[in-house]
DNA sequence: CAATGATTTAACCAAATGGTTGACTCTATA
DNA sequence: TATAGAGTCAACCATTTGGTTAAATCATTG
């Protein structure tokens, strides 16, 4: 009866399932922050946050590095690619897919906005 | 206090956090299915099936058309899309990204594997 | 029209989720 | 060394989730 047989999957995908951890994926986006700093915009108390980035953690989608007597959290891009992969996958099943997606990333890319 | 605020992308990823949902995703990937050729391979009950797929519906991850006394039930890509784009977006940030995901798909039009 | 097949709905249950407050730990500093 | 700041942990609570079984619905067919 392993309890830990919770696929990455379900981890990633369920951390993402909510909209204050994707905000926090936002915060932390452009760049790393403390956790108070990242807490700061929400409504909700400290401890609520810190669950938040435990679930965020737990899913390998942040990192942590501890500087003094803060932290410092930054995302990590490497696990958004593996669920980026899971649906890339699904998504090969619908023909032109593949197409629209280079050419996303083509605007993207030339046109670095937002 | 509008209790339908539930973002789409928030019923996208929950929908995508679960192995039976994303095991339904898959079986239906290659060809549409009726739900009880979906319920076929697990032990639970036909039930429990159906309110997987209701989540699945919720989130527009996947389409049904009556047809006679069954329903079809197939992939619907375009919301995929949606959780890809939201993924892809932070991955921006993460620099080499744009760079191997393009060879990752690259690699999938070359060699359709598994 | 009665019976069978395909699926959903309802009622129920245990476990997980997302929040709260208050106590605790650890580091820096006056 | 006492105190303040940064963050976590524990206990608690209401709601949601993922499953169950049993009854209900709806179309097909003998």
């Amino acid at each position: 009866m392993v309890k830990s047989e919770i696929g990455q999957l379900d981890l990633i995908f369920h951390a993402l399932a909510d909209s204050t951890r994707r905000s926090i994926m936002r915060g932390i986006s452009k760049k790393q922050k403390t956790v108070s700093e990242i807490a700061k915009p929400f409504t909700m108390s400290l401890a609520a946050v810190s669950k938040h980035l435990k679930v965020l953690e737990n899913a390998k989608l942040i990192d942590r590095k501890k500087e003094g007597s803060y932290q410092i959290v930054s995302l990590n891009a490497e696990t958004l690619k593996t669920a980026d992969q899971w649906i890339s996958y699904y998504q090969q099943f619908w023909g032109n897919r593949l197409d629209a997606l280079q050419e996303l990333l083509e605007e993207k890319k030339h046109e670095p906005k937002h």
